[in-house]
DNA sequence: AGATTATTGTTAATAAAATAACAATAATAC
DNA sequence: GTATTATTGTTATTTTATTAACAATAATCT
């Protein structure tokens, strides 16, 4: 298949957590305006992620979700589970792993890593946090692949490399500020500020006109 | 000025706090790379974007940091403050009020809003939170213009209803259930879930190629 | 002073994403 | 059984965002 745009990516990754919630209510199939409906997006938007995908509905009759799920769970999990960690435990990534932890099951987070004496080798919601210095061996030894980054913003370039040297894949950097690293390496970034901040521009623009 | 591109939007807000850091050093003068370098961009986007908002720096010294500032922040935050609200002060929402408070100046977070009686009239990081049952008074009686959701996923709905009923013009929406607000109304969403499957999508086909 | 270099500002080109248009057709209505 | 309707799948168009190209010129070099 053709590369896949990236908002599809993340299209699709919310098409299937609605579409579990629908086959859990016992809907059997959907049409594309419904989906929509519940994304708050267009119904030709849906249906061409959709095509993209190489998946088609039947006319008229829209959709079979069950097997929506499965074409969409074969193309964004992968066979084995991800492993994940979560560098700085603080009020994020605490709220991070607490979230996360038992929930997916493609997606664990089975570690987490931080400088306060008083976190190392104590338990985040049944995830243990090992000092930064053993990051490198830890993360090998466990074979994790995606860091998210929830390190004050000071320490985020130093984290980064270190995820980087470790063999890590991936990256989330929560951190507002943004961090470099080699090309074989997905970088994500999300500024919680800089959202904020836009939120309050067009609120301003908005109210000034 | 014309509409400002939504991107622009959120890299200006970026450029100002690394402009900031700069200038605190001791810094007056900026050349587009430099900035460009910093954010892990391109200097012609960041030539572009200053041009976009009409100000222009001086051939071969650069931009003068103090100035653009200026500039931006004219553009980006409005005369006078902006009040915003969290409605759930769950582990998401209590980090959010926590980094929030008392940080920025045209942007303060001056109340939350919960359905726990053990959280109802507690304060957190100094900030009061009240009951969701009293949101629309304290929302008009403090002038409230923007309201972070971080509710559980299943109250996303209603709860953007209620802000929005209450005279909210802006909403940063945390929980993966998206919303729906009339177009008066600015809405923005993030889904850390899907942001993590997306880099767990990417991972994966990096890997398995 | 004249040549060279580094840098801006802007227009042009390209790429990515969203939306519109519409042909095909299964299901339903009459 | 024919017409109508609702829906998909796909191509075309438009919009938005990024990148490239390059002219203009201030500063520096020789
Ligand atoms: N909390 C929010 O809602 C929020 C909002 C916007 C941005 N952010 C950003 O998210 C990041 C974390 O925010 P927070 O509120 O959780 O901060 P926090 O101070 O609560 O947590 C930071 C954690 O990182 C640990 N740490 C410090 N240096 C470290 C290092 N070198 N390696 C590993 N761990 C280290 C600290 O011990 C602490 O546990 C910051 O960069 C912040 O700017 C947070
Ligand atoms: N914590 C994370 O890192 C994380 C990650 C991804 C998504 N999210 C999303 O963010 C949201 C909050 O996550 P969390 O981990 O903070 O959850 P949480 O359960 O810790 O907090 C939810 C809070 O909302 C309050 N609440 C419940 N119903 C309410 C209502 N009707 N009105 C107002 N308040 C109400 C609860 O009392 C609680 O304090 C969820 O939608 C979750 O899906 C969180």
């Amino acid at each position: 298949m053709k590369q896949l745009p990236h908002k599809t990516i993340a299209r699709l990754s919310q098409y299937r957590r609605s579409l579990l919630m629908c086959y859990a209510n016992g809907k059997n199939h959907i049409y594309s305006h419904e989906i929509a409906k519940i994304q708050h997006i267009t119904a030709v938007q849906v249906r061409r992620d959709i095509m993209l995908i190489g998946y088609t509905g039947t006319l008229r009759k829209g959709y079979n979700i069950k097997e929506l799920i499965d074409i969409i769970s074969k193309i964004i999990d992968s066979k084995d589970v991800i492993k994940v960690c979560v560098v700085g435990v603080g009020n994020l990534g605490r709220a991070m792993v607490n979230y996360f932890s038992g929930k997916r099951t493609k997606l664990s987070i089975v570690a987490c890593f931080d400088t306060d004496p008083n976190k190392i080798n104590k338990k985040v919601t049944g995830v243990k946090c090992y000092s930064v210095d053993d990051m490198k061996k830890i993360i090998k030894q466990k074979n994790i692949k995606i860091g998210i980054m929830t390190v004050p913003a000071d320490k985020a370039s130093e984290t980064a490399d270190k995820l980087v040297s470790a063999g890590i894949k991936g990256i989330l950097n929560y951190t507002p500020k943004p961090v470099y690293v080699p090309k074989d390496v997905f970088l994500e970034e999300y500024d919680m500020i800089t959202s904020l901040e836009k939120v309050a521009f067009f609120v301003k623009t908005h109210i000034e006109r």
